[in-house]
DNA sequence: GCAAAAGTGTTCAAAATACACCCATGC
DNA sequence: GCATGGGTGTATTTTGAACACTTTTGC
């Protein structure tokens, strides 16, 4: 693949106006992270995205777009919300974009149009992601409630995905996804307290989630603090699990 | 409006490669049914659904579909899932309908390719319904349990879209929506029943939902039963409520 | 010595569950 | 007279919520 983004995709190759953005979520340092992108001369940054090949359908293509940039398999991805306001394409950018990029095999007309966009949010581990980028851009994680200038509606795009993850909570596995296979008590804990933007009392969060069965303690503690190192724990085999 | 249904649409005036699929749900006699179409020669029933036109977002698309053919409005209305499998689009059978349908001013050609479509659920009151129907198509309420032979992946999407609705459950006020504005216990505990594939303690059931506050007992019962009549219970206004 | 992080139990209130009998009518 | 549908209350269990003190170390 080209390190010119718009090289992969042409006007026949993939579905008409029809884009993907990923909100790829980790955690990290007690916040919760979203990888966002930026290209070289632009001076907003955007979520991951791309478009769907015609031998594709959309999670595929949503799979290949996330491995792609870190790496990653196996990643837990689900579709959440479809934008397709009318101006949410700026058609006017697009255009500035591809003066930018096109060349004689791709003359990016296929861009300028109305696009619609299915969102799908990704909850990954963030030590199992190594960042893939081309020369003409820079990736980064940011924290959620810090975000920069963002492209068109992906802000919204953000706060959606937010606000369905907590919606879906306890359904979706959020700290199995998220949290490294070793964890503190703690992290877990401000996991639940970020998603569902609430406080928990410790002893009773501890009770509850232990109660549940889905977390064992492990013999283990955490390293690196020597005066009174946490315990740590895991998640019990799927197998054993609801989800 | 022509009765044609390929009249409104042509390659210039939608969204290409895109279409809306509704699950029109309500409840009649105890049983919570979908509204589903069926044109004249052919041998198989679908979901309503439409395209959408460059004019539109999704959300705009799927309420002109919807009131076009029930006639009403205000109706609850939630996109939930895309569906975009490369085998879901059987394109010979594209090609029999635009056969029957085409004309000189459009050829129906841009039907001729993959499509990916957008599911929308909508929840309706029955007797809020006055069906609108062509001289060429069929529509008829299915109990959800009892449905007919469906086109490409239709039974598919009838399926996901109770299983969200079940999975959103409470959050989506799915009594207040397909019931109407008196009903008894009984019925909002059928109701319940049926979407979440469970049965409910009569008494139990009862009080809790009298102590949600969103129900509230009327003083008058349901007609038509001499003997022992059920109190009728409306919702609470919206504005007291947390929906 | 004091702030920070982590370990640990009990009590009370609220919610969910289980369960049985009576009444009026249609047939 | 019996099957059907509908009205009503209590006791038990489970779950959730509130709440304080001790230990160890870094600074």
């Amino acid at each position: 693949m080209s390190t010119n983004k718009l090289w992969p995709y042409n006007a026949d190759n993939i579905h008409p106006g029809f884009s993907i953005d990923c909100v790829i979520l980790s955690f990290h340092k007690g916040k919760i992270k979203v990888l966002l992108r930026k290209f070289e001369l632009e001076d907003y940054w955007a979520l991951l995205g791309g478009f769907m090949f015609n031998h594709e359908n959309a999670e595929q293509a949503a799979y290949r777009i996330l491995e792609f940039h870190t790496g990653a398999k196996h990643i837990f991805l689900k579709q959440f919300h479809l934008f397709s306001d009318l101006n949410r394409t700026n058609i006017e950018k697009n255009k500035d974009y591809v003066d930018r990029n096109k060349n004689q095999e791709n003359d990016g007309k296929w861009l300028i149009r109305r696009f619609i966009s299915m969102g799908y949010y990704a909850l990954i581990k963030y030590n199992d992601v190594t960042l893939s980028m081309a020369p003409d851009e820079t990736l980064k994680w940011y924290d959620i409630h810090k975000l920069p200038l963002l492209q068109s509606d992906h802000e919204n795009i953000i706060k959606t995905a937010l606000a369905t993850i907590r919606s879906m909570f306890p359904v979706i596995p959020i700290g199995y996804e998220l949290l490294p296979e070793k964890f503190t008590m703690t992290e877990l804990r401000k996991v639940y307290e970020i998603i569902l933007e609430k406080t928990f009392d410790r002893r009773n969060f501890q009770r509850k989630i232990l109660s549940e069965g889905h977390v064992i303690q492990l013999e283990e503690t955490k390293e690196g603090k020597t005066y009174h190192p946490p315990i740590l724990y895991t998640f019990a085999p799927l197998d054993k699990e609801i989800y």
